[in-house]
DNA sequence: AGCGAATATTTGTCAAGGCAAATATCGCGA
DNA sequence: TCGCGATATTTGCCTTGACAAATATTCGCT
């Protein structure tokens, strides 16, 4: 029993381990990004960093857009969005247009800790595809992007 | 605001979004066995389905040796157990040479259950990568393997 | 033989997310 | 203008999985 270990590559046919595959590689790069925030003394969860990129990209906007955009649910954002606004790094606004929706957006605070996590961001990309070659990466993201459109539109 | 759809894809940079397409990759193809599960009256998560095949392809193992496999926790297997054998698809039988293990086996029921779930596994992942030929399936899943790698042995 | 480190399983606790209900607005059409 | 269906946000409830502590064994070493 001890010292068995169970490499879940070593015995998984190409065929079936496609969504393992994936899901293996993604919780490493969460795991990666998490770990160089918390070496950089930062608190924030991967989906917090991808809300925070989201705004500092794209600007301020509505919670339901960020949801959307983030791929979260809506009451799962209002949560995050508590704890962003309570760490300081992001504000809730009325919206001008419409009394129903916050316009979500960036503190000051929130800027600049969104210049040390860019970095941060790109190191563990790059790290992650440090054996692929320019051209495999650019395929990487293109089969990956088919894959995607092919799950959506079932016909 | 209304119909202003964001598609995560249409603003994201290569670059950045591979963190982000494999988690949407990923949750697209769970989605899609699940639906596929629950189409054929099966009750079962994404999860229990992994645990399913991995005892149907390699025969009864210890429940720590499951949970190692399919890259989950001690604590959430024993919970998934409890729900599996509940549903009589597997048995915890006692373990002939470790006493503190267990030897998880299918039941009948497990076996012939599988027998349904492997077609459904293969038509998910055909659908999945249905717009890629045979090269660009095997070029995908050595990619993903090496960026696995590359994140794991980080020299 | 006996001790201590390592491993197996279980259970308690916690955070994250999905889903549904409640409330407030919006906006289109009668 | 009124009403109704759709949308935005919040909250409650539930499930899942990670982490840690507790208990039972096992294994290597002295």
């Amino acid at each position: 029993m001890r010292g068995m270990v169970t490499d879940p590559l070593a015995t998984a046919s190409p065929q079936e381990s496609l969504g393992v595959l994936l899901g293996l590689v993604r919780s490493e790069i969460v795991r990666a990004m998490e770990a160089e925030l918390a070496a950089l003394g930062v608190d924030l969860r991967f989906t917090q960093f991808l809300i925070l990129k989201r705004l500092a990209r794209l600007g301020p906007m509505t919670a339901s857009e960020l949801a959307r955009g983030v791929e979260l649910d809506g009451g799962a954002m209002t949560r995050q969005l508590d704890q962003l606004e309570g760490k300081g790094y992001l504000r809730r606004c009325p919206h001008e247009q419409d009394r129903r929706a916050l316009r979500i957006e960036l503190t000051d605070q929130g800027t600049s800790l969104w210049q040390q996590l860019t970095d941060c961001n790109e190191r563990v990309l790059e790290a992650a595809q440090r054996s692929l070659s320019e051209a495999e990466r650019k395929r990487l993201h293109d089969y990956l992007t088919r894959v995607l459109h092919a799950l959506r539109d079932k016909d």
